[in-house]
DNA sequence: AGCACGCCGACT
DNA sequence: GTCGGCGTGCTC
């Protein structure tokens, strides 16, 4: 029988976390060990007793086996919850295809050891005179360090952990010494900063509608038997369903459980925080992009030490430290941003059932518009399905939607942005003093810039996508963010009749403007939002009443309510229509379904007016009538036809490399280990390899194999086959190659 | 992080 | 010579 062995990480906070250590399984320990396990392993030359983590467990030895020593016992402890986040790590690992290294970045709090450096300081432990006589005599004894450090400490008692090993250059076996005599200390001041700042009375919970009343009672009733199941929760925009989940928190704090509550990282906005503040107080704590290091560690260390039991947050905040985890809930569960974009490419929906599943966990998924996979799992039965049919606050109606096509309108001679019927509704809406949004599907349809004579859009040298024209004669990338001016004659031809096409939120607001004077005019897009808070300004200025029309990006459809809003204006709904990948049907239904719901979420009714060349197509008519039943009906049968995801699964197999050639080697040679090695794998559809549809990002060159079939397993094990292939061959010396399975995006 | 090793100046 | 302080590098 071979042996067994296991990488494991050393418990240590220190860079050795960045390596693993291998150790033999004893055979009276195998079967006690996987990954996750705590073990107790000899460490060093004093083969000193050191915690470490099971990672991996393998029959193949990277060390000098002779030099490879075995785990002692497994720790009594258990599998804690770091334990549990470590298997996590692993599965996703497996899953989604990435070294454990890159896996356990993901999974472990960030920022624990930077959060140490800052906040650690070397204290004096003795009375100034003895220090002074100590001093003295070290600097007598030529003990330099000792001296450097104590004349130090004589001026100030307190100094940072890194000045002293930095500066002083004061050894740190120096200071442990030092410690072990009683003359200094080393100190870990914590204390931790609640970023919101939100203090003040708590808010007794709304009182439910009969809908909502529904799915909080199941839920609770099914949790207090110990059911632990997946919800999907389709209710339409503006039914209520962040109240809804407080409902299903509170069953669950109940049962002395921890909650976390994952919300996209564009509506976690003050507004939303604040309603979970006012409900459940200092139980709340909050992740967000925009919080330094040391306060994303505050949190977690928060959540790890029960302090608090509702961790509210992005992507990331499914990896919080609860010990008691009981429930899962991810709002706008369609968002992309759920979907990592770098390795490892995980989605936080399946990681969110996963660790539910590992840690005894509800999920409960929450949408307007559910991801087709997430219905399909619904109508199989994965998941169970409630729905909220009606708006939560009595009085508010859905809009009444208009479809324009603007084809009709260039045949009737208006080639202006605005047709017939939004133009009169928007003055109307000014003269009634009402407000109006409009929204612009800026994605591959900004301003770029062509040549009259030869036909070429001028691309950006490092990527290979048209640049988009900006206010002030630039051209940017959207991509590399490279910028050249606008040039007077084509780079190609040398034509003098080059000009600018397509329509960004700049040009639309500079018509706007001219279009209608009196109005008070806001913009929001990327560029407006760059800094820190200009997203939450723009928006409460806009709630204040402090401009007439807001003009956006598909930023400005998510979560905020403007009562005051009465007319939504999609000025060109067909442009995410066109891209590349499956899902751009889908993405285009929700984004006008969420847009349409902005309008009239106060009492007074709301009409949506959706500018498109393709009004008979089903995202456009469905999204009209608000029908998401029929929209799915539809998009799935196309799915089926295609054998896109959710009824096939997809795997994209991805080669970026600086050297078009060496990249395109990489990716043949694992076509066709693909095709020799699965030639029998029944069922498994292969197609390229293939140049990527934008060939060219930041200087890399980009290539793809699209891998199908009908089981998630089967792509795995191709996938695990591919990562071996390419170890042995050392294809990952040469290019970049991951992998990304149901892709959000198109390649 | 802890431990050993090897370097270097001071003192019996 | 040798002792003790100090920095460096390694740990499966």
């Amino acid at each position: 029988m071979s042996k067994i062995f296991a990488d494991i990480i050393i418990n240590i906070s220190h860079e050795a976390l960045d390596r693993v250590f291998q150790y033999e399984v004893p055979f009276y320990l195998s079967g006690h060990i996987m990954p996750g396990t705590k073990v107790i392993v000899p460490f060093g030359r004093g083969n000193k007793e050191m915690e470490g983590y099971v990672i991996k467990l393998g029959t193949e030895a990277n060390f000098d086996e002779s030099k490879i020593k075995s785990i002692i016992r497994v720790s009594e402890k258990g599998v804690s919850i770091e334990g549990k986040l470590i298997k996590l790590a692993w599965w996703i690992r497996q899953t989604y295809g990435s070294t454990m290294i890159q896996a356990l970045k993901t999974v472990l709090p960030a920022g624990e050891k930077i959060k140490q450096k800052e906040e650690r300081y070397v204290c004096l432990k003795l009375p100034k005179e003895e220090a002074q006589k100590a001093y003295e005599e070290a600097a007598k004894k030529n003990r330099k360090a000792q001296a450097r450090l104590l004349r130090e400490l004589l001026e100030q008692d307190k100094i940072p952990y890194e000045i002293a090993t930095h500066q002083l250059k004061i050894g740190r076996p120096t200071l442990s010494r030092l410690e072990e005599l009683g003359m200094i200390s080393i100190e870990a001041i914590m204390y931790y900063r609640n970023p919101l700042n939100l203090s003040g009375e708590l808010l007794p919970p709304k009182k439910l509608n009969e809908e909502q009343q529904y799915v909080a009672d199941t839920f609770a009733r099914e949790y207090e038997e110990g059911l632990r199941k997946t919800y999907l929760l389709h209710g339409v925009t503006g039914s209520g369903k962040t109240e809804t989940y407080m409902a299903c928190i509170d069953a669950v704090l109940k049962e002395g459980k921890q909650a976390i509550v994952l919300i996209p990282e564009i509506a976690l906005t003050y507004q939303t925080v604040k309603r979970f503040y006012q409900r459940f107080g200092d139980q709340v704590c909050i992740m967000h992009s925009k919080l330094s290091k040391g306060e994303r560690y505050d949190q977690m260390m928060r959540a790890k030490n029960g302090e608090a039991n509702i961790m509210i947050g992005p992507r990331s905040a499914l990896f919080t430290p609860f010990e008691n985890l009981g429930l899962i809930v991810i709002d706008e569960e369609h968002e992309n941003s759920y979907k990592s974009e770098s390795v490892p490419k995980y989605h936080a929906r399946e990681v969110a059932i996963y660790r539910a599943q590992m840690e005894g966990a509800a999920v409960i998924l929450g949408s307007a518009t559910p991801s087709v996979e997430s219905y399909t799992h619904a109508l199989q039965g994965d998941y169970t399905l409630f729905k909220l049919n009606q708006r939560a606050s009595a009085g508010s109606q859905m809009a009444d939607v208009h479809i324009v096509d603007l084809r009709e309108e260039l045949k009737n001679g208006n080639r202006s942005l605005f047709s017939h019927t939004l133009y009169d509704m928007i003055n109307d809406r000014l003269a009634k003093k009402e407000q109006i949004m409009l929204f612009l599907n800026r994605r591959g349809y900004a301003g770029f810039v062509s040549c009259r004579s030869c036909g070429e859009a001028i691309k950006c040298p490092h990527c290979d996508v048209t640049l988009t024209a900006h206010r002030g004669g630039k051209l940017v990338c959207h991509y590399c963010g490279h910028q050249i001016p606008m040039p007077k004659l084509c780079p190609q031809c040398g034509s003098p009749y080059i000009g600018t096409f397509g329509t960004g939120t700049q040009k639309v607001e500079s018509l706007v403007q001219k279009e209608f004077p009196q109005a008070r005019v806001l913009r929001m897009d990327m560029d407006t939002t760059r800094k820190k808070n200009s997203y939450e300004e723009i928006l409460s200025a806009f709630s204040n009443g402090e401009a007439d029309i807001l003009i956006g990006t598909q930023m400005i459809v998510k979560g905020h309510d403007f009562a005051n809003t009465t007319l939504v204006g999609i000025l060109a709904a067909d442009m995410s229509m066109y891209a590349s990948d499956f899902r751009s049907s889908e993405r285009t239904f929700q984004l006008l379904t969420q847009a349409a719901g902005r309008a009239g979420r106060g009492e007074k009714a709301g009409d949506v007016v959706i500018q498109t060349y393709n009004p008979e197509h089903y995202s456009i008519t469905t999204a009209a009538k608000q029908d998401y039943e029929l929209f799915y009906e539809e998009e799935i049968g196309y799915r089926k036809v295609l054998g896109y995801p959710p009824i096939t699964q997809m795997m994209v197999i991805f080669v970026g490399c600086e050297e078009y050639d060496v990249g395109k080697a990489a990716i043949g040679m694992l076509g066709r280990e693909l095709r020799n090695h699965f030639q029998e794998e029944e069922g498994l559809y292969v197609l390229g390899p293939t140049d990527a549809s934008i060939t060219k990002i930041k200087d890399v060159y980009r290539h793809v194999i699209y891998v199908k079939h009908a089981d998630m397993d089967t792509l795995v094990r191709v996938k695990n086959h591919l990562e071996k292939y390419m170890e042995d061959k050392k294809i990952y010396e040469k290019a970049n190659v991951t992998f990304d399975f149901n892709p959000m995006i198109g390649y």
